[in-house]
RNA sequence: GUGGGUGUAGCUCAGCAGGUAGAGCCCCGGAUUGUGGAUCCGGUGGUCGUGGGUUCAAGUCCCAUCAUCCACCCCA
């Protein structure tokens, strides 16, 4: 038994994985970067207060989910619980929003103190994006677009379905949920505990509860698509022809309200069935509020969080087995031949871009082509007594039976290599 | 925060009704001197999550605790 272990709900991720996280990370941020998205970095930690306004006081992330700790003086500082909050603090407080760097991307840990179950950690990893003042549809269309492309180049679009809705704009959304107050609170006998603690701070969640009795109860409640501005009604469908004019699949879903107090207009998620309870892989949407609402000017702004944990079981189950992560092995035959051995592999980097392991420390010669099959080399290249004599490296092929070894000079053997190379790229 | 399952070698697990720990994989070495993958042989490796209790005796029973998994909840 170690003595120490990770905390819960941290996670270590190790090799074959570790290369799995970067091939999804280096997809996602390829499209982003298409997309004319830049990166910003923000700190993991803010003032509490930025969160307790920006994502909002009554949600269930900011009231029992947060990690909250005093700094030395005292003041109340929080480990990030999503990317949104810090992302806008930022923009403001640096001005960035006023110039011409709208639309952002970053890529890190967010932390919820909650109980860890199948794609819930407490840290998790998040790739997000924003965009600022552009209070069309059109942006709306172009994250859900760039997100199906997304998905798209991973393989994992199958498993993934885009439920929309919209919230409407601020006062649409007020007078939404006076209505649907006012026609809960007679029935609220009726309706679940936690429900009707939400009737006065927030009722809008009520809508997507999963308890039976409180979903019948909700079926017949005012449908927020009668309550909203023509203007709303507008975007939306501005956003809807845009998504089936880009041919994106998507399903209606009237009670998706997100448990962030930003949204406004649009909100999404992409959800799949393929990971248990936790079926949202990415969500998001529209905030024309929350600059103003955080100190800024008013600034409309829409955005989305990709969780990554989840993102890489889907690709995983997709796309299982693990890719070798060496090209080309050393060996040495006779511990004497390291030092050449380390030369050699020196030469091949410098000549090519494969990836090259040079055996080091301790086995023979037999132990070191065992661990060159391991490693999924293609090639090893071994360095002995005969091979030095002839100032070159005997080449064998591990993946090919009809190939047999040479001995070559090391020209030859970096010409050989640097062109088997070039034919398995353009192949692949 | 609530409920249920599980905690034995690095990994996956077995261990019958309590009697002082086992398999497979992995790793290391060997089966012709400098040659991988298949097979065979051998080896390293465990205070049985932790702490109490019952018992002549506990991996095996009881209690607590921690961790983990799944679900609720919540969300990415």
């Amino acid at each position: 038994m170690a003595r120490y272990q990770r905390v819960r709900g941290m996670r270590d991720i190790l090799p074959p994985d570790a290369g799995r996280w970067r091939k999804v990370e280096t997809v996602i941020v390829d499209v982003l970067q298409r997309y004319g998205y830049r990166e910003i970095r923000l700190p993991l930690v803010e003032a509490t207060e930025l969160f307790a306004r920006g994502v909002g006081e009554a949600t269930d992330m900011v009231e029992k989910e947060m990690y909250t700790f005093p700094d030395r003086k005292g003041k109340s500082l929080s480990l990030r619980p999503e990317g949104t909050a810090g992302c806008v603090r930022a923009g403001i407080e640096t001005g960035l929003l006023r110039g011409s760097a709208r639309r952002l991307w970053y890529h890190g840990s967010m932390f919820r103190y909650e109980r860890p179950q199948k794609g819930r950690n407490r840290e998790h990893t998040q790739i997000g994006a924003e965009a600022f003042g552009m209070a069309g549809p059109d942006i709306d269309a172009e994250i859900l677009t760039m997100l199906a492309r997304a998905f798209g180049e991973l393989g994992v679009a199958e498993d993934l379905t885009l439920e929309l809705n919209t919230l409407g704009a601020g006062a649409d959304r007020a007078r939404y949920r006076q209505a649907l107050t006012d026609y809960l609170t007679p029935r609220a006998d009726a309706l679940d505990e936690a429900s009707r603690l939400r009737l006065a701070t927030n009722p809008l969640r009520i809508l997507d509860s999963k308890v039976a009795s409180t979903r019948e109860l909700v079926a017949d409640a005012p449908n927020i698509h009668d309550h909203l501005s023509e203007d709303s009604r507008a975007h939306f469908d501005g956003l809807r022809a845009r998504l089936d004019h880009a041919g994106i699949p998507y399903r209606l879903s009237p009670r998706l309200v997100r448990g962030l107090d930003y949204y406004t207009h649009t909100v999404f998620e992409w959800t799949t069935t393929a990971l248990g309870a936790q079926n949202a892989v990415c969500s998001g949407g529209r905030y024309d509020g929350l600059v103003e609402r955080l100190g800024g000017r008013a600034t409309p702004g829409a955005g989305f969080g990709l969780g990554l944990d989840r993102l890489v079981l889907l690709e995983e189950a997709r796309a299982p087995g693990q890719p070798a992560h060496v090209d080309v092995y050393v060996a040495f035959a006779g511990a004497a031949h390291g030092p050449r051995a380390a030369q050699v592999a020196e030469t091949l980097r410098d000549a090519t871009r494969l990836r090259v392991l040079c055996h080091a420390g301790e086995g023979g010669l037999k132990s070191q082509l065992r661990a060159a099959d391991k490693s999924g080399a293609r090639w090893a290249v071994v360095v002995g007594d005969e091979e030095a004599r002839r100032e070159g490296a005997l080449l064998k092929p591990l993946r090919d039976a009809e190939a047999g070894q040479i001995l070559l000079g090391m020209d030859a053997l970096v010409e050989q290599l640097a062109a088997n190379a070039n034919a398995a790229a353009n192949a692949a």
